[in-house]
DNA sequence: TTCCTATATAAGAACTATTCTTATTTGGAG
DNA sequence: CTCCAAATAAGAATAGTTCTTATATAGGAA
């Protein structure tokens, strides 16, 4: 899986230090690094694999700190919360709409784009405000096929 | 939320004694009531949720019950685990092709049909075999928008 | 029907993901 | 630099799910 560009997650970083302007929060060191732990990468990581990455480099980081984080970032709808697979809540922060590829396998969560995008189907006012559409398509990657 | 039609629960019975029949399971008085449970709802409940219902009924019934026999029902293909909201997993025992409105703010799944199925997107083979297809439209439901 | 045994179960301990508590630290305004 | 509301670290607590082990039972065989 290719990494986000350098100067995509630049922009990414931007946004955070607005958010954070904008909504009074702190620009600390440990927002800073989980987010752009999860701004680099497009493999939609769980709280726990951000957790240790960030922790090699700030071996004192908590979990909770990046529980925390990472519900401040959905809040300031920096990052999404995905679909979990097995329990454990994925993060992405690619903010261009988009849809999920999810391997029902391994987990493993894959974007991809629509050239046209579908409209809030009729008939959804009878249960709600629609808010948002996305596409899942399931199915086993082709890693997992390979074993 | 209405209830599913008893001629429907009775032939989504009837697909589990068929199914245990076909795999070798034993059709057990737990299976059975648990099925009911989610086959006579459209509410996609959760485990919990089950498990107390079960448990009116089937006093002496256990967790672990619930928890292995709802996998074993997913496995047999008779429920679907349906996108958590909050940490815990919801089933569905609607096999219609059909798709979900998830309230964002209390985490109720409601049913919905397209009159036109999508197809499965061009492109998804790069990432792999596509197994199905489930768009889901993320919003806020009357009851909680009226709070 | 009764017997047999692999499969399923109850009970509760264990495990895993997440959130809470409390004492301490710190970003950033003034 | 000083101050303090906001954020953090550490680890306890909670919630959801799975595992362990002793017991029970579905369903085939006799």
């Amino acid at each position: 899986m290719k990494a986000v560009a350098p100067s995509e997650v630049e922009q990414r970083l931007e946004y955070l230090r607005l958010a954070c302007r904008n909504t009074g929060m702190r620009m600390t060191h440990q927002r800073m690094e989980i987010f752009h732990e999860v701004a680099q990468c497009n493999e939609h990581p769980d709280a726990e694999t951000i957790f240790k990455r960030v922790r090699e480099r700030m071996p004192t980081v908590s979990h909770d700190t990046v529980y925390r984080t990472l519900a401040s970032l959905e809040e300031m709808g920096l990052v999404r919360r995905v679909e979990t697979v097995a329990g454990r809540a994925r993060y992405d922060a690619n903010g261009d709409t988009h849809h999920h590829f999810v391997c029902t396998r391994c987990g493993q969560i894959s974007d991809f784009y629509l050239e046209q995008e579908p409209s809030i189907p009729k008939g959804i006012e009878e249960l709600g405000r629609a808010e948002s559409l996305q596409v899942q398509v399931r199915g086993i990657c082709h890693n997992c096929k390979n074993n």
